[in-house]
DNA sequence: TCATTAAAGGAAA
DNA sequence: TTTCCTTTAATGA
C-alpha cells in the first residue's frame, strides 16, 4: 500500500504501484512550466484539464478578498490536482499556485476519459487519488470542529512528521520551507498564535525549531498532547 | 481562548 | 540593503 499517511495536507506520493496507469494518462498530456509564485488556476474558473506534478511543488487553497487564505494541500511531484473541476465541469472551488519552479503535465479530461474507456484500471487509480484528498479534507474538518489551537498544531505536526519527516540527530525534522503563516493558513489560526504555541512546545521540550523548520524531539509526548481535555497553552 | 494590531529583532537574499 | 520571517506585548472580543 503506497499510502501510509492518508490524512496529511502535505501530499507526496510514490507511484510505484501505478506506473502503467500514470504512463497511460500522461501519454495524452502536454507539459507546461510554471515559475515560483505563478498561478495555475483561480477559484471560479472552469477547466477542461487536470494536472499532474512532474517536478516542483503546488499549493491549493481557498482565497478571500481580504488576503486571508485556507490552505487545502501542498503537493509535491507525482500527485494530481484540479481533478474535480475537470471531471464534473463545475468551476474550481480552489486556487492552485506553483510554490517553486514546476513542470506540470496538463491532462485534457476528455482525452483522459478516452484512456479510461480503453484501460479501466486507470480509473481505479484516479479514484484512489481523489479519495486520498477526500480523506484529508475530512480530517481537516474534524480538527476544525473539535480541536483547540494547541491541539490543531500538535496534530498537524504529527501528520507532517509522518508524511515528510526526516530523521536527524535531535529527532525528526520537518523542513519543507513552511512558515508559521503557512501553518496558520492550514489550521485556521493566526500567525501570531502559531508562533506562541510552537514556542510553548519548545519550552516543554517537545520540539526545537529554527527558521522554516521544526524538529520533533519527543514524538510520544507530542502525541500525548492530543489526549485529554483541552489545555491552556500557558 | 484566541484574533488583531503594532513595533521591533534577526536572518536571508 | 531590502525583504522575509519570527517574536513579544498590549488590547479586547
Amino acid at each position: 500500500m503506497a499510502d501510509s499517511n492518508p490524512d496529511s495536507p502535505y501530499v507526496t506520493w510514490d507511484t510505484k504501484d501505478f506506473e502503467k496507469e500514470i504512463f497511460l494518462l500522461l501519454s495524452v498530456s502536454s507539459l507546461r512550466f510554471y515559475r515560483q509564485g505563478e498561478m495555475i488556476y483561480l477559484q471560479g474558473e472552469t477547466s477542461e484539464s487536470f494536472f499532474f506534478i512532474k517536478k516542483g511543488k503546488v499549493k491549493t487553497s481557498i482565497l478571500k478578498e481580504d488576503g486571508s487564505e485556507k490552505i487545502l494541500s501542498i503537493q509535491e511531484k507525482n500527485t494530481f490536482f484540479g481533478e474535480s473541476a475537470a471531471f464534473d465541469r463545475h468551476p474550481h472551488f480552489e486556487t492552485a499556485i506553483a510554490l517553486e519552479e514546476s513542470e506540470i503535465n496538463v491532462i485534457p479530461v476528455e482525452r483522459a476519459e478516452a484512456v479510461i474507456m480503453e484501460h479501466p484500471e486507470v480509473a481505479f487509480m484516479v479514484i484512489r487519488r481523489i479519495i486520498r484528498k477526500l480523506r484529508l479534507m475530512g480530517f481537516q474538518v474534524e480538527d476544525f470542529a473539535f480541536l483547540d489551537a494547541q491541539k490543531r498544531i500538535v496534530h498537524i505536526l504529527i501528520k507532517l512528521v509522518a508524511e515528510v519527516g526526516e530523521p536527524c540527530a535531535e529527532g525528526i525534522m520537518i523542513q519543507r520551507g513552511m512558515t508559521h503563516e503557512d501553518l496558520a493558513n492550514m489550521t485556521g489560526l493566526s500567525r501570531v498564535r502559531v508562533t506562541t504555541i510552537l514556542n510553548n512546545l519548545e519550552r516543554a521540550k517537545v520540539i526545537t525549531k529554527k527558521r522554516l523548520a521544526v524538529t520533533v524531539i519527543n514524538p510520544e509526548k507530542l502525541r500525548s498532547l492530543l489526549d485529554g481535555p483541552d489545555k491552556q497553552d500557558g
